[in-house]
DNA sequence: AACAAAATTAAACAATCGTTTAAATTAAAC
DNA sequence: GTTTAATTTAAACGATTGTTTAATTTTGTT
């Protein structure tokens, strides 16, 4: 495998696989035979293109990091209320979770407290500078007199994803409790309600005052 | 195994090694043989105690969600502001899942949309029971006039466990950005600032009125 | 002390794991 | 068309997986 960041058709094939192999069952729970398997090529194809089952990973996580960049710069200069701003922001933040599913469950999943040996640089790079875009915003806000400023803001974007994230994964219990049997229904549900509920939730911490 | 819902003080010493083992590594990430090395147990007293790893999961499910149960129930006859107990029931979610990481850590983990067949009726039910406390309390602040009407109660539990969830599994991150080296500052963070910006996010959401 | 039941052990089981090898096939370069 | 490089393959590697076996030790009962 070449050091650049350039995937061929065939590493882009398999990593695609493997991304949704690992989202569904985990790095641990899905083997290289499974990825084989499910994307049609020999086993030896993943040690052959990327060295490792751990450097898959790593491919994986650089590959999907690449284009996983929110455009919040466009946001900000925008000529938009901060609180108009904070709503679209929120909504960018489920459209992109919500298409990059799968990345995100990894990462989500694998990176919590076990050690893995990947370069998450990336994504980490990634969120300082939409956390940076964040403050931008809010304290536009604060001088306009809209918003509080005893607020926490690094706290806001766990509020925002770690709704939407407590609602992914324990699917099967809303699923029942707000009879939402079908995907489409749960992702309209997703695209609504609980964006409505998220967007509610943070307009009011940031504008009331106690 | 008997099939009650006690365990024996060998099996109890089990299933805490095993908490520990598949928090931290995940279930697919850890073999019977580490929890035996682990728990200084023959390989073979999994099987002989459990039937089978995936048992033991079960077992282990079964024996935490016995003890995990909010008094929730107190709360709602006690003689406190609505506002007071939606704070008082916040603390109480933390403390609960902070003491119990480790089982809510593999819940979270394990059961997302990967299929087990086990059987998490018992941790369904404590859900359902936690949901309608909440529910009372919420309906309580309504008819005095405190909360408003429009809020979707289901949707707040997620917003607040998940943004504490998200907190945790992203703990890395915020480690740095909030110069939380050692675990005591971490957890005091937690039950600190991360604690009020919850209280504050519902308190928020429940009173304000665009 | 003698017996029966329960607990524990080492060893082995087949299955699967990630990875490597060396040969076969395809594609590219000249 | 021949040669070289890149790709793909089947097979095998040793290590580890969850589980079972059958023998042994410990415990409890009479």
């Amino acid at each position: 495998m070449s050091s650049e960041t350039t995937f061929n058709d065939k590493q882009i094939q398999i990593l695609q696989v493997a991304e949704s192999l690992f989202a569904e069952k985990g790095f641990d729970g899905t083997s290289i035979r499974n990825i084989a398997k499910e994307a049609k090529i020999n086993i030896a194809m993943v040690s052959y293109y990327f060295g490792s089952k751990e450097r898959l990973l790593e491919s994986l996580i650089l590959y999907r990091a690449t284009d996983i960049k929110l455009q919040l710069d466009n946001l900000i200069v925008e000529n938009l209320e901060p609180i108009e701003k904070i709503n679209k922001l929120i909504e960018l933040y489920i459209d992109r979770v919500l298409c990059y599913k799968g990345i995100y469950k990894i990462l989500h999943f694998e990176f919590s407290s076990k050690k893995r040996n990947v370069n998450l640089e990336a994504f980490i790079e990634l969120k300082k500078g939409n956390l940076k875009s964040l403050e931008k915003i809010i304290e536009e806000g604060q001088v306009k007199g809209i918003f509080r400023k005893d607020i926490i803001i690094p706290l806001i974007t766990p509020t925002i994803l770690g709704t939407f994230f407590h609602f992914q994964t324990n699917r099967p219990f809303f699923e029942t409790l707000l009879n939402l049997n079908t995907d489409e229904l749960y992702n309209t549900y997703i695209k609504t309600d609980l964006t409505k509920h998220i967007q509610q939730t943070i307009k009011a911490l940031l504008i009331y005052e106690s």
